[in-house]
DNA sequence: ATGGTAGCACGGCTA
């Protein structure tokens, strides 16, 4: 059995004490790293390798950096995207982690957020460069998703996408209608990519769950009020999807001091 | 209530 994570700390150096608490706790072998908020000198490498856990990272300064933690040895390792002409953002990096015969390629994940949608009242753009910018890189993700799958590997592609799948996914429907992770045209590129023949793992094993939440904002006492947002997801090949036995989120980790806006969501793959 | 909170880095952006 392999247990896979995906959490966007919120910067690895604020929330290093509580990621080393969660990582002994909940024992997980892969675990996908979003926001980490650093570069990959500054990355806090020697305690997380202590626990065991190889890295791979893509880091960046001040925003965005993703990283791959495994239990397993980490192979085929790329950072970003392809087609980054002018792409300068840290939001994407992808290894191969073995487990005995359970090879997995895994990938984490920070899709662009979007907001604000409205363009600058200058300029005839019907949207906002940030919305332009995150639309385009879910096109980016879809073409690359679809050349993965069609390597027909077990794979997983884990992080936070910034997109609200349905009105299930979030406490208030209607005041998120014209926000950047609810919008249409984020929602049906989402639906794209899981038309490609992905399978979301939380709602595949939880369909009528309700206020099943990843984040909860800082502000306006939303985790007390379970204000929360399902946009953190693991998204699964066929042959990843064949061995999934298990999925949930970990909310335990949104409670503590110092918590991130977001909390872990994993998964187990199992071979029959 | 054009607010509220957090992180980075020390002013303003991002979320």
């Amino acid at each position: 059995m392999v247990k896979i994570a995906t959490w966007n700390v919120n910067s690895v150096k604020a929330r290093l004490p509580n990621l080393l608490a969660w990582l002994g706790d909940a024992a997980p072998d892969v675990v996908l790293l979003q926001e980490i908020k650093c570069v990959d000198d500054a990355f806090p490498r020697m305690e997380i390798e202590d626990l065991g856990y190889n890295l791979a990272v893509h880091g960046q300064k001040t925003y965005n950096g993703v990283a791959i933690l495994s239990k397993g040895p980490l192979d085929d390792i790329r950072r970003g995207l392809p087609e980054g002409d002018g792409d300068d953002h840290a939001r994407y990096i992808e290894a191969v982690a073995s487990f005995g015969d359970l090879v997995l390629r895994v990938a984490s994940i920070y899709l662009p957020n979007g907001n604000p949608v409205d363009a600058d009242p200058v300029g005839s753009a019907p949207f906002s460069d940030k919305y332009r910018f995150k639309l385009a890189w879910m096109d980016r993700l879809r073409r690359h998703a679809q050349a993965t799958l069609a390597l027909e590997e077990p794979t997983v592609f884990g992080g936070d996408y910034n997109v609200i799948p349905t009105a299930d996914d979030v406490y208030a429907p209607d005041a998120w209608r014209e926000d950047a992770l609810f919008r249409l045209e984020s929602r049906e590129k989402f639906r794209a990519i899981i038309h490609l023949g992905l399978t979301d793992a939380y709602r595949a094993l939880h369909p009528d769950e309700t206020r099943a939440y990843t984040f909860w904002d800082y502000q306006a006492g939303a985790w007390q009020r379970d204000n929360g947002l399902r946009i953190d997801h693991l998204l699964l090949s066929p042959q990843a999807a064949d061995l999934l036995t298990a999925c949930d989120i970990d909310k335990a980790p949104r409670g503590r001091e110092k918590a991130s806006d977001h909390t872990p969501i994993w998964c187990e793959l199992q071979r029959p």
